[in-house]
DNA sequence: GAAAACCCTGTAGCGACTCCAAGGTCAACC
DNA sequence: GGTTGACCTTGGAGTCGCTACAGGGTTTTC
Protein backbone atom coordinates (compact mmCIF):
# COMPACT_ATOMS: atom_id res chain seq x y z
CA UNK A 1 0.00 0.00 0.00
CA UNK A 2 1.25 3.51 -1.06
CA UNK A 3 1.24 6.52 1.18
CA UNK A 4 -1.74 8.06 -0.71
CA UNK A 5 -4.01 4.99 -0.19
CA UNK A 6 -2.99 4.47 3.63
CA UNK A 7 -4.41 8.16 3.99
CA UNK A 8 -7.20 7.79 2.26
CA UNK A 9 -8.20 4.73 4.16
CA UNK A 10 -7.45 5.72 8.05
CA UNK A 11 -8.35 9.59 6.94
CA UNK A 12 -5.55 11.11 7.20
CA UNK A 13 -3.60 13.20 5.22
CA UNK A 14 0.29 12.06 3.66
CA UNK A 15 1.58 15.24 5.20
CA UNK A 16 0.23 13.94 8.35
CA UNK A 17 1.55 10.39 8.42
CA UNK A 18 5.25 11.22 7.25
CA UNK A 19 5.09 13.83 10.09
CA UNK A 20 4.10 11.43 12.49
CA UNK A 21 6.88 8.92 10.99
CA UNK A 22 9.60 11.53 11.44
CA UNK A 23 7.83 12.35 14.96
CA UNK A 24 8.87 8.69 15.78
CA UNK A 25 5.34 7.86 16.66
CA UNK A 26 5.48 5.40 12.81
CA UNK A 27 8.18 3.14 12.34
CA UNK A 28 10.51 3.51 9.13
CA UNK A 29 8.42 1.39 6.67
CA UNK A 30 9.58 -0.72 3.81
CA UNK A 31 9.89 1.50 0.73
CA UNK A 32 9.46 -0.62 -3.16
CA UNK A 33 12.20 0.20 -5.64
CA UNK A 34 11.37 3.48 -6.46
CA UNK A 35 12.11 5.02 -2.97
CA UNK A 36 8.01 4.97 -2.59
CA UNK A 37 6.49 3.87 1.23
CA UNK A 38 5.11 0.62 1.67
CA UNK A 39 2.50 0.14 4.52
CA UNK A 40 1.04 -3.36 5.37
CA UNK A 41 -1.41 -3.76 7.97
CA UNK A 42 0.31 -3.71 10.94
CA UNK A 43 1.08 -0.10 9.89
CA UNK A 44 -2.07 0.55 9.09
CA UNK A 45 -3.42 -0.45 12.66
CA UNK A 46 -1.20 1.76 14.76
CA UNK A 47 -1.85 4.91 12.33
CA UNK A 48 -5.71 3.98 13.04
CA UNK A 49 -4.40 3.41 17.14
CA UNK A 50 -3.07 7.20 16.76
CA UNK A 51 -5.66 8.65 14.98
CA UNK A 52 -8.21 7.36 17.81
CA UNK A 53 -6.12 8.58 20.65
CA UNK A 54 -5.85 12.10 18.55
CA UNK A 55 -9.72 11.82 18.18
CA UNK A 56 -9.65 11.96 21.92
CA UNK A 57 -7.26 15.10 22.11
CA UNK A 58 -4.33 12.91 23.64
CA UNK A 59 -0.87 14.75 22.58
CA UNK A 60 1.34 12.93 20.31
CA UNK A 61 4.10 12.51 23.45
CA UNK A 62 1.27 10.74 25.84
CA UNK A 63 0.15 8.92 22.54
CA UNK A 64 3.91 7.56 21.86
CA UNK A 65 3.83 5.64 25.81
CA UNK A 66 0.84 4.18 25.34
CA UNK A 67 2.17 2.56 21.60
CA UNK A 68 5.08 1.60 24.33
CA UNK A 69 2.49 -0.42 26.26
CA UNK A 70 1.01 -1.92 23.24
CA UNK A 71 4.88 -3.19 22.66
CA UNK A 72 5.09 -4.22 25.99
CA UNK A 73 1.63 -5.16 27.32
CA UNK A 74 3.21 -7.04 30.26
CA UNK A 75 4.51 -3.56 31.89
CA UNK A 76 1.82 -2.41 34.61
CA UNK A 77 -0.75 -0.72 33.28
CA UNK A 78 -1.01 2.19 36.05
CA UNK A 79 0.85 4.82 34.19
CA UNK A 80 -1.96 4.24 31.53
CA UNK A 81 -4.58 5.40 34.00
CA UNK A 82 -2.77 8.55 35.59
CA UNK A 83 -2.04 9.51 31.80
CA UNK A 84 -6.04 9.26 31.19
CA UNK A 85 -6.92 10.31 34.70
CA UNK A 86 -4.40 13.71 33.85
CA UNK A 87 -5.65 14.43 30.70
CA UNK A 88 -9.45 14.09 32.10
CA UNK A 89 -8.39 16.86 34.82
CA UNK A 90 -7.05 18.69 32.02
CA UNK A 91 -9.58 19.02 29.41
CA UNK A 92 -12.20 19.33 33.18
CA UNK A 93 -9.74 22.31 34.05
CA UNK A 94 -10.23 23.89 30.54
CA UNK A 95 -13.76 23.45 30.56
CA UNK A 96 -14.23 25.51 33.31
CA UNK A 97 -12.51 28.03 32.09
CA UNK A 98 -14.15 28.30 29.34
CA UNK A 99 -17.79 27.81 30.82
CA UNK A 100 -16.30 31.47 32.84
CA UNK A 101 -15.24 32.75 29.84
CA UNK A 102 -18.63 32.24 27.90
CA UNK A 103 -20.59 34.04 30.41
CA UNK A 104 -17.56 36.95 30.35
CA UNK A 105 -18.31 37.13 26.71
CA UNK A 106 -21.73 36.95 26.81
CA UNK A 107 -22.03 40.36 29.33
CA UNK A 108 -20.02 41.84 27.45
CA UNK A 109 -21.94 41.17 24.36
CA UNK A 110 -24.43 42.52 25.85
CA UNK A 111 -23.47 45.92 26.19
CA UNK A 112 -23.93 47.41 22.93
CA UNK A 113 -27.05 46.09 20.38
CA UNK A 114 -26.63 48.42 17.35
CA UNK A 115 -24.18 49.83 15.40
CA UNK A 116 -22.77 53.07 16.56
CA UNK A 117 -19.61 55.11 16.69
CA UNK A 118 -16.87 53.71 18.17
CA UNK A 119 -16.63 55.62 20.98
CA UNK A 120 -20.38 55.21 22.37
CA UNK A 121 -19.92 51.17 21.67
CA UNK A 122 -20.63 49.46 25.09
CA UNK A 123 -18.43 46.82 24.24
CA UNK A 124 -15.49 48.94 23.32
CA UNK A 125 -15.77 51.26 26.31
CA UNK A 126 -15.78 48.34 28.59
CA UNK A 127 -12.46 46.70 27.19
CA UNK A 128 -11.06 50.37 27.81
CA UNK A 129 -12.53 50.93 31.45
CA UNK A 130 -11.42 47.89 32.10
CA UNK A 131 -7.60 48.55 31.38
CA UNK A 132 -8.30 51.80 33.19
CA UNK A 133 -8.56 49.54 36.27
CA UNK A 134 -12.94 49.73 36.60
CA UNK A 135 -15.06 47.09 37.38
CA UNK A 136 -16.35 45.28 33.99
CA UNK A 137 -19.29 43.58 32.86
CA UNK A 138 -17.13 40.60 31.70
CA UNK A 139 -14.80 40.42 34.74
CA UNK A 140 -17.11 41.51 37.67
CA UNK A 141 -18.63 43.52 39.33
CA UNK A 142 -20.88 46.15 37.23
CA UNK A 143 -23.36 44.13 36.15
CA UNK A 144 -24.96 43.70 39.71
CA UNK A 145 -23.95 48.19 39.77
CA UNK A 146 -25.91 48.43 36.49
CA UNK A 147 -28.56 46.31 37.26
CA UNK B 1 9.05 53.37 33.99
CA UNK B 2 11.30 50.81 32.95
CA UNK B 3 10.41 47.66 31.56
CA UNK B 4 10.06 45.36 34.00
CA UNK B 5 8.33 47.63 35.94
CA UNK B 6 5.07 48.03 33.84
CA UNK B 7 5.45 44.21 33.33
CA UNK B 8 4.79 43.95 37.10
CA UNK B 9 2.33 46.64 37.39
CA UNK B 10 0.32 44.76 34.80
CA UNK B 11 1.31 41.28 35.78
CA UNK B 12 2.86 40.48 32.38
CA UNK B 13 6.39 39.26 31.37
CA UNK B 14 8.39 41.67 29.76
CA UNK B 15 9.41 38.96 27.09
CA UNK B 16 5.62 39.37 26.05
CA UNK B 17 5.20 43.13 26.37
CA UNK B 18 8.98 43.05 23.64
CA UNK B 19 6.96 40.88 21.74
CA UNK B 20 3.64 43.05 21.44
CA UNK B 21 5.84 45.37 20.71
CA UNK B 22 7.49 43.14 17.63
CA UNK B 23 3.87 42.43 16.59
CA UNK B 24 2.51 46.02 16.29
CA UNK B 25 0.45 45.89 18.95
CA UNK B 26 2.32 48.06 21.44
CA UNK B 27 4.08 51.45 19.85
CA UNK B 28 7.99 51.29 20.15
CA UNK B 29 8.58 53.47 23.16
CA UNK B 30 11.04 56.36 24.22
CA UNK B 31 14.44 54.86 24.92
CA UNK B 32 16.14 56.98 27.73
CA UNK B 33 19.91 57.62 27.38
CA UNK B 34 21.29 53.82 27.91
CA UNK B 35 18.78 52.57 25.67
CA UNK B 36 16.37 51.24 28.23
CA UNK B 37 12.59 51.35 26.59
CA UNK B 38 10.37 54.15 29.37
CA UNK B 39 6.99 54.26 29.13
CA UNK B 40 4.38 55.93 30.48
CA UNK B 41 0.43 56.02 31.70
CA UNK B 42 -0.66 55.71 27.86
CA UNK B 43 1.53 52.52 27.26
CA UNK B 44 0.58 51.53 30.60
CA UNK B 45 -3.16 51.94 29.66
CA UNK B 46 -2.56 50.10 26.08
CA UNK B 47 -1.24 46.98 27.56
CA UNK B 48 -3.75 46.62 30.27
CA UNK B 49 -6.01 47.00 27.29
CA UNK B 50 -4.29 44.00 25.34
CA UNK B 51 -4.41 41.93 28.30
CA UNK B 52 -8.09 42.35 29.34
CA UNK B 53 -8.81 41.19 26.05
CA UNK B 54 -6.49 38.00 25.92
CA UNK B 55 -8.13 37.04 29.10
CA UNK B 56 -11.11 37.02 27.10
CA UNK B 57 -9.40 34.50 24.89
CA UNK B 58 -9.40 36.98 22.06
CA UNK B 59 -6.48 36.89 19.47
CA UNK B 60 -3.82 39.29 19.04
CA UNK B 61 -5.15 39.81 15.54
CA UNK B 62 -8.88 40.91 16.85
CA UNK B 63 -7.13 42.89 19.62
CA UNK B 64 -5.21 44.77 16.71
CA UNK B 65 -8.53 45.80 15.52
CA UNK B 66 -10.21 47.00 18.36
CA UNK B 67 -6.88 48.67 19.48
CA UNK B 68 -7.53 50.63 15.88
CA UNK B 69 -11.07 51.39 16.93
CA UNK B 70 -10.04 52.86 19.89
CA UNK B 71 -8.07 55.03 18.09
CA UNK B 72 -10.40 56.20 15.80
CA UNK B 73 -13.45 56.37 17.66
CA UNK B 74 -16.44 57.75 15.09
CA UNK B 75 -15.81 54.81 12.91
CA UNK B 76 -18.88 52.60 13.15
CA UNK B 77 -18.73 49.96 15.59
CA UNK B 78 -20.56 46.78 13.66
CA UNK B 79 -17.68 45.18 13.12
CA UNK B 80 -16.49 45.35 16.66
CA UNK B 81 -20.25 43.99 17.92
CA UNK B 82 -19.65 40.84 15.00
CA UNK B 83 -16.08 40.32 16.10
CA UNK B 84 -17.28 39.49 19.45
CA UNK B 85 -20.24 37.57 18.17
CA UNK B 86 -17.82 35.21 16.53
CA UNK B 87 -15.49 34.83 19.02
CA UNK B 88 -18.56 33.54 21.33
CA UNK B 89 -19.29 30.89 18.17
CA UNK B 90 -16.47 29.96 17.96
CA UNK B 91 -15.90 29.26 21.80
CA UNK B 92 -19.30 27.53 22.12
CA UNK B 93 -18.38 25.36 19.26
CA UNK B 94 -15.45 24.76 20.95
CA UNK B 95 -17.07 24.10 24.26
CA UNK B 96 -19.64 21.45 22.65
CA UNK B 97 -16.70 19.39 21.12
CA UNK B 98 -15.09 19.67 24.57
CA UNK B 99 -18.08 18.36 26.66
CA UNK B 100 -18.48 15.27 23.86
CA UNK B 101 -14.86 14.83 24.71
CA UNK B 102 -15.01 14.85 28.75
CA UNK B 103 -17.83 11.79 28.20
CA UNK B 104 -15.46 9.87 25.65
CA UNK B 105 -12.80 10.06 28.07
CA UNK B 106 -15.10 9.12 30.72
CA UNK B 107 -16.15 6.12 29.22
CA UNK B 108 -12.55 5.38 28.48
CA UNK B 109 -11.45 5.84 31.92
CA UNK B 110 -13.83 2.97 33.42
CA UNK B 111 -12.52 0.36 31.54
CA UNK B 112 -9.55 -0.03 33.47
CA UNK B 113 -10.10 0.28 37.66
CA UNK B 114 -6.97 -1.36 39.25
CA UNK B 115 -3.18 -1.94 37.97
CA UNK B 116 -2.57 -4.89 36.04
CA UNK B 117 -0.45 -5.78 33.13
CA UNK B 118 -1.26 -3.80 29.88
CA UNK B 119 -2.46 -6.62 28.05
CA UNK B 120 -5.13 -6.84 30.71
CA UNK B 121 -6.04 -2.85 30.87
CA UNK B 122 -9.04 -1.97 29.56
CA UNK B 123 -8.06 1.60 28.59
CA UNK B 124 -5.33 -0.02 26.37
CA UNK B 125 -7.54 -3.03 24.95
CA UNK B 126 -10.22 -0.48 24.08
CA UNK B 127 -7.99 1.97 22.10
CA UNK B 128 -6.55 -0.92 20.20
CA UNK B 129 -9.97 -2.59 19.38
CA UNK B 130 -10.61 0.98 18.12
CA UNK B 131 -8.04 0.90 15.69
CA UNK B 132 -9.30 -2.29 14.56
CA UNK B 133 -12.52 -0.90 14.01
CA UNK B 134 -14.53 -2.43 16.11
CA UNK B 135 -17.12 -0.29 18.28
CA UNK B 136 -15.23 1.36 21.44
CA UNK B 137 -16.61 2.76 24.77
CA UNK B 138 -15.29 6.11 23.80
CA UNK B 139 -16.80 6.39 20.57
CA UNK B 140 -19.86 4.52 20.33
CA UNK B 141 -21.43 1.47 20.90
CA UNK B 142 -19.64 -0.18 23.40
CA UNK B 143 -20.86 0.37 26.69
CA UNK B 144 -24.47 -0.17 25.33
CA UNK B 145 -23.39 -4.02 24.33
CA UNK B 146 -21.61 -4.27 27.36
CA UNK B 147 -23.87 -2.51 30.05
C1' DG C 1 3.80 11.21 -25.78
C1' DA C 2 1.81 14.45 -22.85
C1' DA C 3 -0.82 15.66 -18.94
C1' DA C 4 -2.40 14.59 -14.49
C1' DA C 5 -1.78 12.42 -10.38
C1' DC C 6 1.02 10.58 -7.37
C1' DC C 7 5.58 10.16 -4.75
C1' DC C 8 10.16 12.08 -2.64
C1' DT C 9 13.03 15.49 0.49
C1' DG C 10 13.56 19.61 2.89
C1' DT C 11 12.08 23.85 4.71
C1' DA C 12 9.00 27.44 6.47
C1' DG C 13 4.70 28.97 8.50
C1' DC C 14 0.92 29.15 12.01
C1' DG C 15 -0.20 31.62 17.37
C1' DA C 16 1.25 33.37 21.42
C1' DC C 17 4.43 33.13 23.68
C1' DT C 18 8.89 31.28 26.28
C1' DC C 19 13.65 30.57 26.86
C1' DC C 20 18.33 31.18 26.00
C1' DA C 21 23.01 33.31 24.82
C1' DA C 22 25.95 37.03 24.85
C1' DG C 23 26.52 41.25 26.11
C1' DG C 24 25.65 46.29 28.31
C1' DT C 25 24.19 49.08 32.64
C1' DC C 26 23.32 50.22 37.23
C1' DA C 27 22.84 50.17 42.46
C1' DA C 28 24.63 48.30 46.57
C1' DC C 29 27.99 46.42 49.51
C1' DC C 30 32.84 45.34 51.17
C1' DG D 1 37.56 50.70 43.52
C1' DG D 2 36.06 46.13 42.66
C1' DT D 3 32.58 42.75 42.54
C1' DT D 4 28.25 40.81 42.85
C1' DG D 5 23.64 40.56 41.35
C1' DA D 6 19.62 42.43 39.26
C1' DC D 7 18.16 44.53 35.55
C1' DC D 8 18.29 45.87 30.51
C1' DT D 9 19.52 45.06 25.27
C1' DT D 10 19.32 42.20 20.73
C1' DG D 11 18.72 38.16 18.15
C1' DG D 12 17.51 33.52 17.50
C1' DA D 13 15.50 29.01 18.56
C1' DG D 14 11.92 26.07 20.69
C1' DT D 15 6.97 24.78 21.80
C1' DC D 16 2.62 21.76 19.42
C1' DG D 17 0.49 19.39 15.60
C1' DC D 18 0.17 19.94 11.76
C1' DT D 19 -0.02 22.40 6.86
C1' DA D 20 1.86 24.26 2.78
C1' DC D 21 5.04 25.00 -0.16
C1' DA D 22 9.30 24.35 -3.68
C1' DG D 23 11.62 21.60 -6.68
C1' DG D 24 12.23 17.40 -8.23
C1' DG D 25 11.16 12.20 -9.72
C1' DT D 26 7.65 8.38 -11.09
C1' DT D 27 3.48 6.32 -12.51
C1' DT D 28 -0.88 6.17 -14.55
C1' DT D 29 -4.11 7.54 -17.90
C1' DC D 30 -5.78 9.29 -22.09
Amino acid sequence: MKIGELGGKIGVDVETIRYYEREGLLPAPARSANGYREYGPRETQRLAFIRHCRALDMSLCDIKVLLSFVESPSRDCAHIDSLVDDQLARLRARLNSMRVLEKQLVALRLQCKSAKPAKKCGILSELVAAAHGEACACHGGLTAMKG
